[in-house]
DNA sequence: ACATTGACCTACA
DNA sequence: TTGTAGGCCAATG
């Protein structure tokens, strides 16, 4: 019984697989959906993993709406062009309108 | 097997 | 008010 063990770092990936088309949520969102806010950490580990699972990662931005792991994408400038692609608009520090585009994960 | 790091956030002094 | 410290889960050296 392999049950409960990777419970919440699975459960990050159902979150940013869910997340809608020119959406983004935060880490502390995710990681409070999941049952503890203070993983936020945890949550940056599976969106590692989850570029690999093929989940729009680029969705997913820190507290301050700045693309904090747009070096991992294997381009600097690859997540806020996907971003955009989707109709996201950027602020003079790289950061998303949160107000907008913050969508809270269930 | 142990220790440290890693795309963070919240709380307290 | 600003600054520092702690915490969580997993992977890697």
């Amino acid at each position: 019984m392999k049950t409960k063990k990777n419970d919440f770092f699975d459960r990050v990936l159902e979150i940013v697989a869910q997340i809608p088309y020119g959406k983004v949520t935060t880490y502390g969102a995710i990681a409070e959906v999941c049952g503890v806010k203070s993983a936020a950490r945890t949550v940056g580990w599976a969106l590692n993993r989850a570029s690999e699972s093929g989940l729009p990662c680029h969705r997913v931005v820190n507290r301050f709406g700045a693309l904090s792991g747009k070096v991992h994408f294997g381009s600097p400038t690859l997540m806020r062009d996907l971003l955009e692609s989707e109709g996201i608009e950027f602020d003079d520090d790289d950061c998303v309108d949160m107000k907008k585009y913050f969508w809270e994960p269930s």
